[in-house]
DNA sequence: CGGAATTTTGACGATGCTCAACAACGGTGG
DNA sequence: CCACCGTTGTTGAGCATCGTCAAAATTCCG
């Protein structure tokens, strides 16, 4: 899904000279402000890129930043005390990152790709929010999509086996970033770990690879040993699996 | 908790001459509001009595109003196609009901007690939004705040077994809505029935059942059987078992 | 008081986790 | 180029937890 964008050599400089070309300028909340006022947040924006495994932000710190997602792909996750961990949310391109009204971060945000960031300093990102009143409506839109998507989330970890959840997590994915294949089937794959995926769908990394197999064994889905691609040839028999009547 | 609060004779009638006196003039949206504000938002405002097990809004039904909770307590429900269900929220006096930007319902809300709303007409309450750039902030808070609660949410469904889940419910209600008690302990009222528990815990009835009464008999809390309300006799006990390290 | 609804308790079984071994892959260095 | 090693993924066996089914107990409410 997302290839390891190169970051341009701006990194680390003013992110106002390349804000018209941004690559989520039309996507991230910058896409409710008009060129005028791209300039005057632009002022307040540093481009950021961070490999892969890199902690954005760990829960317990005091929030001091938020951020545009420019390219690659972020997980957002709540740990219990004694270190079992879940993913609460996936951030990409053209999300927005930070807990806001928040003072201590209670998630940590961690980069699962290549990733490049374009973050702001609170208090000023926060007065540039109060003058823009689209982007606050934007930031709004936003926020109760995440929430929705948040509850879809909590009726699988709460109600679905774990065959539903596999099936329903890889027919997810072909829906955002699957390519249609000639001769039937789709192209999905698969961007994270083994241990991503459970951590996502509240499994462990045994019971994932079992129930992939097993759609793997039952002909609904394909994939090479070891690949982390792999090939959708049932879309229907796999909605029936997710969502069974 | 919300003891069946007696809604006014104004049920059903326009809202705005009761607005300053609301018992949720301070807490809800509407606290951000100034008087003179304030009767401009009442003239759509209708006050609404529901009893307890209503629907307010069906998954699937067009959004068509939103509210105010103004007494009594909602869950919100997501179910899957075969109709096993999932609390996904729950909401209070002074918390705000309604999917926006949402054509479609994919939640449904139903009444736990008996319940006063204040509603609104989709467009027009949209319309006064835009124009109260404090209202649509407050609305933001809380929305973020919604999705906090729904990721911790998201990490006890996930990760936490059934021991845990219903130790950590018990501690939230005697911090919410517990009351000291001389000689120790917390007085809690569990203001729903063994299935809505299960149902927010992800559980089944017997197992909330049968991890309530383990829980007394470690002597963690008492209460009458057959009763809806028990005692935290050890608080940190509970936490203990709730968020072990 | 009686019948319905809710809750508790028990027995049993399936699902998913733990522990463990093994296989496949990718990079590193000889 | 291949041996080596760490990482990641797969597979298996055994077991604990939780769900299912059923019955008894208790409460609620007319």
């Amino acid at each position: 899904m997302n290839t390891h964008i190169r970051i341009d050599s701006t990194t680390g400089s003013r992110g106002a000279s390349v804000c018209h070309e941004c690559l989520v300028r039309d996507t991230s909340l910058c896409s409710s402000l008009d060129d005028h006022e791209l300039i005057a947040l632009s002022a307040i924006g540093r481009r950021r890129s961070v490999p892969p495994g890199q902690v954005i932000t760990w829960a317990g710190d005091v929030v001091t930043t938020f951020a545009n997602v420019v390219s690659g792909a972020l997980k957002v996750t709540a740990s219990t005390p004694d270190g079992r961990e879940q993913i609460v949310g996936l951030l990409f391109a053209g999300d927005f990152v930070g807990q806001m009204f928040t003072d201590e971060a209670s998630l940590t945000v961690t980069a699962l790709t290549e990733t490049a960031l374009c973050s702001f300093p609170r208090a000023a990102f926060e007065r540039k929010l109060g003058a823009q009143p689209r982007m606050e409506r934007m930031l709004l839109e936003r926020t109760m999509a995440s929430l929705d998507e948040a509850r879809e989330r909590m009726l699988s970890l709460g109600r679905r086996n774990a065959q539903e959840r596999v099936a329903g997590f890889i027919l997810q994915l072909a829906d955002r970033s699957g390519t249609p294949r000639d001769g039937g089937g789709i192209d999905v794959s698969i961007p994270m770990s083994r241990g991503e995926v459970a951590d996502l769908l509240g499994l462990t990394i045994e019971t994932v690879s079992r129930q992939l197999t097993r759609l793997k064994a039952a002909g609904l889905i394909t994939f090479a040993k070891g690949e982390r691609d792999c090939i959708v040839s049932d879309p229907a028999g796999l909605e029936r699996i997710a969502n069974p009547v």
